[in-house]
DNA sequence: ACAATAGTTCGATAAATCTAGAATTATCGT
DNA sequence: ACGATAATTCTAGATTTATCGAACTATTGT
């Protein structure tokens, strides 16, 4: 992972409605969801929610596969944790961040 | 850190500059830089940076404070700390991320 | 008081982004 | 073939963002 590839991430997540159907796929899992499920919890016209899973695509953070008349969009895992590995090695203190992993409420 | 102040976060580091400066805060440690440093590391305009890092602070991820004819420029470590940890919970799958904490080559 | 240094603020322009209706494409069921 | 469903692409307007020179503010040293 590289700067520019990070800031390529961060700017496509700086934006709620991405970032909100971000955290969907990721929760979803390897099964992901279809457009009109993020639809669905995002509440916005279908153009605008294409034109931001478009640049979840477009930088790689997601992809879609069509499965008959439905697109099933899936979280790229690997860049996910990539990009969360990079922040942690360089734009943290790392000192309270670790122990979130292994258990949340201590 | 709620989802819009995650976004705030990330749409202000999904900019190169802005991503180097704060990249920069961090390494830096508590002492901080001057916008002076920050300068000849990023190679752009006064007045550009400014701007950067004004962004920066707005968002609160950084704060400056006055020494004498210079300004000092500290990254904001909780919120940093936190935006990772939101992250971490929220928008990866956590499989390969904490080791990287523990030892960078293993 | 003056000059030099460090940085911000102003102002203007160019470029990118967000939004959303309308038209279009793709698929399925009958 | 036709209608319904799912979603994209097109188009356009409004807003936001990025850039940077010029002018300005603050501080220090002489």
């Amino acid at each position: 992972m590289d700067i520019e590839t990070a800031s390529k991430c961060l700017s496509e997540l700086g934006n709620p409605h991405r970032l909100e159907a971000f955290r969907l796929l990721i929760k979803a899992g390897p099964e992901g969801v279809t457009v009109g499920d993020i639809q669905k919890h995002l509440n916005i016209p279908k153009s605008t929610l294409s034109h931001h899973i478009s640049h979840l695509v477009w930088a790689g953070l997601a992809k879609q596969e069509r499965e008959g008349r439905v697109l099933r969009c899936t979280a790229n895992f690997e860049l996910a944790d990539a990009l969360v590995s990079y922040l942690c090695a360089e734009c943290c203190s790392g000192l309270d961040v670790v122990q979130l992993d292994e258990t949340q409420n201590v």
